[in-house]
DNA sequence: ACTATATGCGTACATTTGTATACTTTACAA
DNA sequence: TTGTAAAGTATACAAATGTACGCATATAGT
């Protein structure tokens, strides 16, 4: 067993909880519990404040998204070019892990420090993971590593900031689809003549 | 009299305590009375609910930086070309205007829906009045107006992502910095191969 | 079989919160 | 000057919250 029974109830409580209402800090220990269906005091048991829970609740997203992502690059994901499949496939993504990603992206500004640094230092790791795929994708190979790190960075913080905008507003889907795409070519074209020129300078 | 003063004194503690807090949405009306040195119920005379506060938070916010961004932009800023100094003077004006910026930077994904929409027309205000002075830039001349706006509302996006930082992590407002450059002068770059691409299979 | 440890529940209480009602002060127009 | 509306205050109370203490049950090791 990875957690005891009521830890993990109160950790997807919580989860359900911040979703809703976008926003961790402003959930009750009460509350909580009763979204878990346990008595208040058995929070005590497991966590020593709201704040551990915090971090644990993004460490259970962080777990969850990495290994469903990882799932999907291995089965499907072609690195060899940033297309509409791909992103048809990040799209879905989003969709089936709504309540996680909202969590996420609405965290990053939170109140309490320590849950913005596991955040920060998760979507990090993401980016890494993601680059290490890309830079051997043809036209990024004129890259330094870590250009294409700085890039993947960027384009996790915009995935993730669209994310929770391609949940909520079902009308908007198509345009974020296809402006995303636009900045991640954008973003590409950018860094590679960026490159060029630095090249031209520098001999 | 723009406010009555029991208003703005308000309006000013509501700022004052969700740049500490990094959360509107945790403030309590009492709390909120308490910072402006006024009774409880003083609040109701001027805000039919917190919902009605925040929203009147981000509207004084929103035109404070409008108009300290107009002003430096006649002053000083060179449109012409995206250099150092600007950049200078953009991350100086972070540093004046923290709170403001904080707050916004915090709401955006917040409890409240109306919150988030006043600040998410706020912010589609300023990439607007930017992208104006942008257009006119000699490299940005090739694009069409809507390739501008679009590539000014990345900046802006970035710049309130990295604003926080910049801030909050003395250490890093070096690195912050040239990244936030690189990333201009990408974007850039980037949007106007994507445009030369497209008119190349356009013909 | 016995004991220790982890997990959970019930009761209790002081504190804080939002808000209702009623009163006072200030400002300003008639 | 007086009357009226706006702004602020005082008191009060039900509801919810965090947390302390003690007890119950289950699980696992000896």
């Amino acid at each position: 067993m990875a957690y005891a029974e009521g830890k993990q109830k109160l950790i997807d409580a919580a989860m359900k909880l911040s979703a809703e209402k976008r926003s961790f800090a402003n959930i009750g220990l009460r509350e909580l519990a009763r979204e878990a269906g346990l008595n208040p005091n058995t929070f005590y048991r497991h966590f020593e404040s709201l704040d551990d829970l915090g971090i644990c609740m993004i460490e259970d997203i962080g777990d969850t998204l990495s290994s469903a992502l990882s799932a999907v690059r291995k089965e499907k994901f072609d690195p060899a070019r940033v297309n509409d499949q791909s992103l048809e496939l990040f799209f879905k993504f989003v969709l089936q892990y709504q309540n996680a990603l909202t969590v996420a992206a609405c965290e990053r500004y939170s109140t309490s420090p320590s849950v913005r640094k596991a955040l920060e230092d998760r979507l990090e790791r993401f980016a890494l993971e993601i680059a290490a795929d890309a830079a051997q994708m043809g036209a990024l190979l004129v890259l330094p590593r870590e250009q294409v790190d700085q890039v993947m960075r960027h384009i996790i913080h915009h995935c993730f900031r669209v994310a929770v905008e391609y949940i909520e507003h079902t009308e908007k889907r198509e345009q974020i689809f296809s402006e995303t795409r636009d900045y991640i070519m954008m973003l590409f074209m950018g860094a590679i003549s960026l490159q060029q020129a630095r090249e031209e300078i520098g001999d």
